[in-house]
DNA sequence: TAAATTTATGCAATCGATGGCGATACCTAT
DNA sequence: ATAGGTATCGCCATCGATTGCATAAATTTA
């Protein structure tokens, strides 16, 4: 098969009778090129097929206008709508997206974080596999001044740019609502306490359990290793065969928390009377299940939208790496069936 | 903020007193560099810190070890799951990753084109657009003998690696399936039909109605735009209403069929005793509605791999852009409880 | 021991785009 | 008409890695 040859700057040059600077400030709008050559060569370079070699600008201007995603899978319901909202934001300005998976494995991460920095990103675009202790896999990052956004499952122990949600006052006010509900004794599915986002979900659901005057039960929290379905069945079968079961359960992911529901109702136990459940993401499934899962909800794609924006936005001059910029943003709680114990507000003035 | 200096393979070569050339060919195990050198060069270089800069090396090679992926929307189960194939598989051959979304968007499919074009990638993995007929933008990668795998969603009229599962077959056999569950009055949602895909489910569905002898009525077959929830439940509510509604209904995606199993329920429409629902795809909802949704499983992740294996074996020596190389999935229907008219062969035999 | 290989390494050009600095032509004001 | 501006544009070095060809050293063969 015949390869057609490429055409840079220089053929535009030559055919035009231009030097290659020329040719390249005036598809770049440089200032001190004329509008009417500006016009003529940009003509040309569409007519002749001139397309731009990123390599070769990248190399010269040692940036290659890509962000790094590093996530754990691609294939859950939030990753995903983060990656989008990255991809949509760094798209409209330019730039293209490399992603990368670390299967929750600290390995995975570590390789992958190299050949990220290989390909000389502009940023790079983080969430924590489960394993991850360690950072310093970072840290070359850092040196060379490029910036790194720690977006929901974030270290606590390493500076930078953090965006993530408010999963202390998500889980006060999932158990708060729960409460509310009528539940006296309220389990939590808790994900690795390592991982802040499992660890402040859990604070807030003892706290509000605390300010509600609630006692805590250590048998009712139980620690998930990886908020599967099968593990939130085990987890469920064991709850409600206790001589004293819960009535209700807040669990820290969607998945977990569906499974409660369907083994629940398994056992003949009502939803949400005799177990009000609610989890966090609002993923698809939430609102297929029956009765559907309240849950919290996680705005996955504005997240990814402003780690995005931090990259565009950074600015080596200021950049500090004695302090983290983070990004909180609020969460909701979606009441659906599984937590409804009682008739709204508003029902309950309707039917007087 | 102070920046540390990049570590080159000219650093390495004055701070070893070798060529740099030496350096490079040490660094990519080259027959000619003695076992010594190479562990001395490989050590001094983990030492110093050094890490190879791919835009160099792409530039220069003119070809940058990344595979660009083209899809319509990542948040979709089916196509996070191809992405996933792609990037395990790329990965472990060295090869990076970059991802775009049309949105389906004949006109970011464009553009993304030209981005992903611009980054010189080794080969193009394309999920066509929903709106996409002209396939001009993607000639220029022909030219250039950079391959195209088209996946899931193909062109018929261009030549090129295509890696899809057989919908025609998949069609006829969940058509045949509610058949024998004995529907008599089979509905099917169909998806726009220049999609290779829609229009095959579509065939396939209506060579099983002829298959059995059942007739084909216009007004139950049901073209969306979008196979979205919304347009299924109006879909649904306009057939239920009927003065001789179906009694069976194929989807083309799962959304659609789960929002009609919903809405059936809704208006105490019993599934799939009076309707019974298959879909396809097996999204996660298909498992967690309930009555749970049969459907047709599509291997997503394999398919993603066979795409980036296509794109990593394919050889330019032998690229002929006259015939297209189809590799072809077989799917698996999944029967679950809403298309489960009849009980199963096992259980019959059980109970006399 | 000289010649022929083999082994190990260096030289220098190359990939395509960019931008500092300098050069030229054209203008305007005095 | 001359000095000072300004608008346009070209020369050339540069980014980091790769590789064909040449060369030098070590080893084998005649």
């Amino acid at each position: 098969m015949k390869i057609k040859k490429e055409v840079t700057i220089y053929d535009l040059a030559k055919e035009l009778n231009y030097s290659p600077s020329t040719i390249s400030r005036a598809l770049n709008n440089h200032k001190s090129i004329s509008k009417k050559t500006i016009k003529v060569i940009k003509e040309a370079a569409k007519e002749m097929g001139y397309r731009p070699n990123n390599l070769a600008a990248g190399l010269r201007n040692n940036r290659s206008n890509t962000i790094g995603i590093l996530i754990s899978r691609i294939s859950r319901p939030f990753q995903a709508s983060l990656i989008s909202g990255i991809e949509e934001t760094a798209r409209k300005a330019g730039y293209s997206v490399l992603i990368s998976q670390s299967n929750d494995k600290y390995e995975n991460e570590v390789s992958n974080t190299n050949a990220l920095y290989d390909s000389r990103i502009t940023g790079l675009i983080v969430s924590l596999s489960m394993e991850t202790v360690d950072m310093s896999h970072f840290q070359k990052f850092i040196d060379k001044g490029i910036p790194i956004v720690f977006v929901d499952r974030v270290p606590d122990n390493f500076n930078s740019y953090k965006v993530v949600i408010d999963n202390y006052t998500a889980g006060y006010s999932a158990t708060k609502h729960l409460i509310e509900q009528g539940c006296k004794r309220i389990a939590h599915f808790a994900g690795a306490q390592h991982r802040n986002i499992y660890e402040e979900r859990k604070k807030g659901y003892l706290d509000a359990l605390k300010e509600y005057g609630l006692p805590i039960e250590k048998d009712l929290i139980i620690h998930f290793k990886t908020l599967s379905f099968e593990e939130g069945n085990k987890a469920t079968k064991k709850l409600l065969k206790m001589s004293n079961p819960p009535d209700g359960i807040f669990s820290s992911n969607d998945t977990a928390a569906v499974s409660a529901i369907m083994c629940a109702k398994k056992m003949g136990v009502d939803v949400p009377h005799d177990l009000a459940v609610i989890g966090f993401n609002d993923d698809p499934i939430a609102s297929i299940v029956q009765p559907s899962l309240s849950t919290v909800s996680h705005p996955a794609n504005k997240m990814g939208a402003i780690c995005a924006r931090r990259i565009l936005d950074h600015s080596v001059q200021n950049y500090d790496t004695d302090l983290s910029e983070i990004t909180v943003l609020g969460t909701e709680i979606i009441v659906r069936d599984s937590s409804l114990k009682k008739v709204s507000v508003l029902e309950s003035k309707q039917s007087r």
